[in-house]
DNA sequence: CCTGAGCTATAACAATTGTCATAGTCTACC
DNA sequence: GGTAGACTATGACAATTGTTATAGCTCAGG
């Protein structure tokens, strides 16, 4: 709840971004993300004139920025305590959703871009890894890790945490989540106080 | 190459197995898969009679056991040439695709089971993750890490290829695998020395 | 009051989807 | 040779897809 009566154009990006992270990108239709945002599918397309890639690069980013400053905001503490709330974004999205939900980003990247064109909506998804990644190396290199090893730990965690999130999916079960929080935990001090 | 001309059931389920890592469940069709296996489409609902669930089903099994397989036998040479080897086999995919394709299990773990029903496509995915694992954290105990970090681990080691496949495949790079296969050496090394 | 821009409503389009039915062909065995 | 069972070929079905077109509404500014 960022405001009180958000835009109509608002609305269809977070709702579509909420569905693709259930149901993959080919599974979510433009008609559907209108119909969850209880606007008319004409609007969609006159807020996303280029159309489905419009809107889900629009969404994709969207999650992309409003996790990036939710970890920005937590890193103030330290590195561990970020991935602690890195964590538990996604642990709740998982338990909050009935391990139905997952991560949007990830959802695009594992679809095959049209033959012969390089997708947008792919690139979005990289920038938004690149992100998140440089967050956590800049907040591990703040707090005394060598810096080639601080960007190595970074994509090992952004990579281990969408992955976990998968698991639990298919698991049905958080304990992929506890374990590897453990785990990466255990790294993060490690490479901190070298 | 197992067999020199495989049977037409086994090209479909391949087939479907290599669709899925591309496109994702959704956007793989039984009419696709069946035109990539030369093999009529009636056929495809004779062998499959359940329709694509069980089609799906079979797939992930399939590459689950065929990725078990290659993971059984390189950990003979221990769990840090078995790292090794799991992600050869991944950046070997990645690559070899253009980094269009990646890791159907994962495709198939992101998208929203029919509501009320706990699909059969998810239990078989979840039953691969958990069967990768089990064999990394054996491994990881025969050569002298603690039972409990073994498991650990092993969670933490599968999710990080999954995620970093993903990663690989929106960056159109292998980066990150190149990070993490650093990361995850270390890990082993100091599980298994403790 | 009128104009025009922003937005909505509704319908249509060609394609594609999963699934089913039915008739035909092939092949191994009696 | 013939018969059963495995497989193929073909076509149909209702639904849903992304997209476009067009006509209508709403409401601020002049």
């Amino acid at each position: 709840m960022t405001k009180s009566s958000p835009s109509a154009r608002e609305r269809i990006v977070a709702g579509a971004a909420d569905m693709i992270s259930r149901r993959g990108l080919n599974a979510t239709s433009i008609r559907e993300t209108a119909k969850h945002a209880r606007a008319p599918l004409g609007s969609t397309y006159h807020y996303f004139p280029e159309g489905k890639q419009q809107l889900v690069t629009e969404a994709v980013r969207y999650t992309g920025e409003w996790t990036a400053r939710n970890l920005r905001k937590e890193l103030r503490a330290g590195p561990v305590a970020g991935l602690q709330a890195f964590l538990a974004l996604w642990r709740k999205i998982v338990v909050d959703s009935d391990f139905r939900a997952g991560c949007p980003v990830l959802a695009v990247s594992i679809e095959e871009p049209a033959p012969g064109e390089t997708s947008a909506v792919l690139a979005a998804a990289a920038d938004v890894f690149t992100t998140w990644e440089g967050l956590l190396a800049d907040s591990l290199r703040e707090h005394g890790a060598e810096p080639e090893r601080a960007a190595d730990l970074a994509t090992l965690i952004v990579a281990a945490v969408e992955g976990t999130v998968a698991m639990c999916r298919a698991k049905r079960s958080t304990q992929p989540l506890d374990r590897t929080a453990e785990q990466l935990r255990a790294l993060i001090l490690a490479a901190v106080k070298d």
